[in-house]
DNA sequence: TTTGAGAATTAGCCTAGCCTAATACCCTGT
DNA sequence: ACAGGGTATTAGGCTAGGCTAATTCTCAAA
């Protein structure tokens, strides 16, 4: 019998989402969330987050232990996912409806997310078909909160000679994504590792089309893709 | 010389948008907004109210007449314009591209109003072709912050054999409005009022089908008329 | 094994917004 | 002219969610 009984639940508040959506982004490799990962990822102090995760810890959302991080419980997990589907929805409706740059959706979900309705989210899914990955190659959550779990590996890490596909852009910056639509490298994209600079350098990849890209690695780490079947 | 000068404006909260959106329809019929009137709009207390009303006139929002109520200055009118805009924009939007129902949107909205940008709502604008008028007829408000003086009288104040065109709707219950639009007591009907019963009663109205409607006075209240010429 | 750097937590404070209880003000009816 | 009811404001308190400064913990290196 868990100690967090289940308790009428008040609405989350926009803090509350946010600090769990970064618990779910920080965990998805496994192991726990540290306090000043969070700190970061929020733009707030340490302490700040210390004294949420013991308010969360209260409510049942995360699993807190101390000095080492936390975790989300099943719970806190479900609620994560329900602010990633509508954030990626949103992206998506943004996107494809309103004309909105993959640069720019970002930030903009960023703050629809906490407003929209349940009931919004599923009409904008159904127009849009049900997606099932965001503009940025990102998969949606399911309605019932299950997300696909692919193993991506970035584009600074596939070796010279291998042939990838570029599957999804980490999606935060717009400058970045402006410049990578530019480039073409944008999800679906077939890359061809052609050679790579010593000590962190540029790799050098070759586009479907023939034309060849020079990536410096600080785009390299946020071009994350699968290799390819028979390679 | 004004006592509120131009100050670094830090973006309104939530709180204060609503409170600013109170003040401009207590105030469309001129005069000033009381205390008690803007507590039972927002459902709070009244000290809430005069707290606020006191930060807000020190941030130049309002004009405060203490224990006479308050009126907006022109900052604060541009400012409760904007959300109407953005109120009026999303009820129009959710209606024509999401499907839903005229009974729904206000609840929407108004969390909704407070979240999006306003490049999002030109989009959304743009994407409807700038439409005038909300789904229950009131008028939106221009981006540059006009918005259109109609001089409308309710139903109930409509002399028996005048006719007449339904041109706005209360918005606010969801119940009612699904009742209105059963009724096709919906914005652009024409009516003619044939008989009115005493002590308050009901309106009994004939519509252009020749069908007639029998409509409390409560209802009566909420349905905004313009006289039709040559009446 | 100890120690010190770095991370986490606690202590204590602040603001926005809400609340209730107490007080002040205004105006109408006598 | 003034008393009383009703409205507005002030006083004082609470919660969420931030902050800085002080303290405590952990762990790796000497």
């Amino acid at each position: 019998m868990n100690a967090a009984m289940r308790a009428p639940q008040p609405p989350l508040t926009r803090s509350v989402e946010d600090y769990l959506k970064s618990v779910f982004h920080l965990t998805s490799q496994g192991g726990f969330a540290t306090t000043s990962d969070i700190a970061g990822m929020l733009e707030v102090a340490a302490p700040s987050v210390s004294g949420m995760m013991k308010r969360l810890s209260e409510t049942g959302l995360i699993e807190h232990v101390p000095y080492r991080g936390v975790q989300l419980t099943a719970q806190g997990r479900r609620a994560a996912l329900q602010m990633i589907r509508r954030h990626r929805i949103l992206e998506s409706y943004l996107t494809s409806k309103l004309g909105y740059d993959w640069g720019d959706v970002h930030v903009e979900a960023e703050r629809l997310e906490h407003a929209v309705s349940e009931k919004l989210i599923e009409r904008m899914a159904d127009s849009l078909g049900e997606p099932r990955y965001d503009p940025h190659g990102a998969p949606i959550p399911t309605a019932a909160g299950e997300i696909e779990e692919a193993e991506l590996v970035t584009l600074a890490a596939i070796a010279v000679g291998a042939t990838v596909m570029l599957q999804e852009v980490g999606d935060e910056h717009p400058a970045r994504l402006h410049y990578l639509a530019e480039q073409g490298l944008t999800p679906g994209v077939r890359l061809t590792v052609v050679d790579r600079q010593p000590f962190n350098g540029p790799t050098i990849a070759r586009l479907g089309d023939g034309t060849t890209r020079v990536v410096g690695q600080e785009l390299a780490l946020l071009l994350f893709c699968r290799p390819i079947d028979g390679e």
